[in-house]
DNA sequence: TGGCAGGCCAATT
DNA sequence: AATTGGCCTGCC
């Protein structure tokens, strides 16, 4: 079983799972460079050729289609909107080397349920803290995926779990972690590391609930107007609700500005406002800022 | 040991 | 409108 796709551009895995965007990518060990990557209650292997110009997918052409095709962005021509950045422009050189460094990253376009709750939990943790801290919460609440056919021999844990849903999590509230009389089987969130994070990521869940199209909604919305959405749900501050609308909302022109980006404008641009000139792509020449600034040695 | 990490909130000016 | 302390946790 297995589905190849032509690449119209260069995609590369490991900028792509290395760029803090999402935290359910498992690299698998072997000759070549594959993750192990679950998303939609479902999971897949992929890895790229040589040149990045061909992905393979261990899935059916349908769910490569379908699924995963949108998750990874392939239908956006990267190479056009790196083209309308001029290197006459004041921060044109910094964005010509960010860019040049972060060549093949793509925005993955993820669920937005997992993308709000992954992206609350950020606050105030590194990446590998995050992803350890997603982990727990998916065996903690999440329903475990039965296809093992997607399933890479070389993971250590062949047991991948779904992302749970609201209710799910919902369902732990009265469970702290430790618990001796909890007649489930499932710890509760004490047990997932997320601190002061519970209270949000359930009143995130309490949202969900009472807007459960909110998705659907949204697509009649300004960008202003889904910010201020998100924000209304405690925890989710400005800077979350730009990526849950970046990578869980497929809005490109959404710019979260972390320290790191915070430290390339205060370097190389006038203001946060000048990534603006950037619309409505402002979100990926972020991405490609956070990257270069985060990982270049000699930035 | 204490400071700090890819924020947010509430209280305070 | 802008500033500050506190917050869970893991890591150095």
């Amino acid at each position: 079983m297995g589905t190849e796709i032509i690449l119209s551009e260069k995609f590369d895995l490991e900028k792509t799972a290395e760029s803090g965007q999402c935290f359910r990518w498992r690299r698998c060990d072997g000759a070549d460079t594959a993750y192990q990557i679950t998303a939609f209650g479902k999971s897949v292997v992929i890895s790229v050729n040589n040149d990045q110009k061909i992905l393979h997918l261990n899935c059916s052409e349908e769910d490569a289609e379908k699924i995963w095709r949108p998750y990874f962005d392939l239908d956006t021509d990267y190479t056009a909107i790196r083209n309308t950045v001029a290197s006459s422009d004041s921060s044109g050189a910094y964005l010509r080397a960010a860019m040049d460094y972060g060549d093949g990253i793509r925005i993955i376009r993820q669920d937005f349920w997992e993308c709000l709750v992954t992206f609350i939990i950020s606050q105030r943790k590194n990446i590998p803290a995050i992803t350890q801290c997603v982990d727990k919460l998916c065996r903690a609440a999440g329903a475990p995926i039965i296809d093992t056919q997607s399933v890479s021999a070389t993971l250590a844990e062949p047991t991948l779990y779904a992302f749970p849903t609201p209710e799910q999590i919902l369902a732990l509230s009265c469970h702290k972690n430790g618990d001796a009389d909890c007649s489930f089987a499932k710890a509760g969130l004490g047990s997932c590391s997320l601190g002061y994070r519970v209270p949000y990521i359930f009143a995130a869940a309490e949202w969900m609930l009472r807007h459960p199209d909110f998705v659907k909604e949204s697509e009649t919305m300004t960008d202003d107007e889904v910010r201020d959405a998100l924000m209304e749900i405690k925890g989710v501050g400005i800077k979350v609700a730009s990526c849950v609308m970046l990578f869980g909302l497929q809005r490109m022109n959404a710019f979260p500005v972390d320290v790191w980006v915070n430290r390339a404008i205060k370097k190389a641009f006038r203001d946060e406002s000048e990534i603006m000139n950037y619309s409505p792509n402002a979100g990926l020449i972020q991405q490609y800022i956070f990257f270069y600034e985060k990982n270049h040695p000699n930035r």
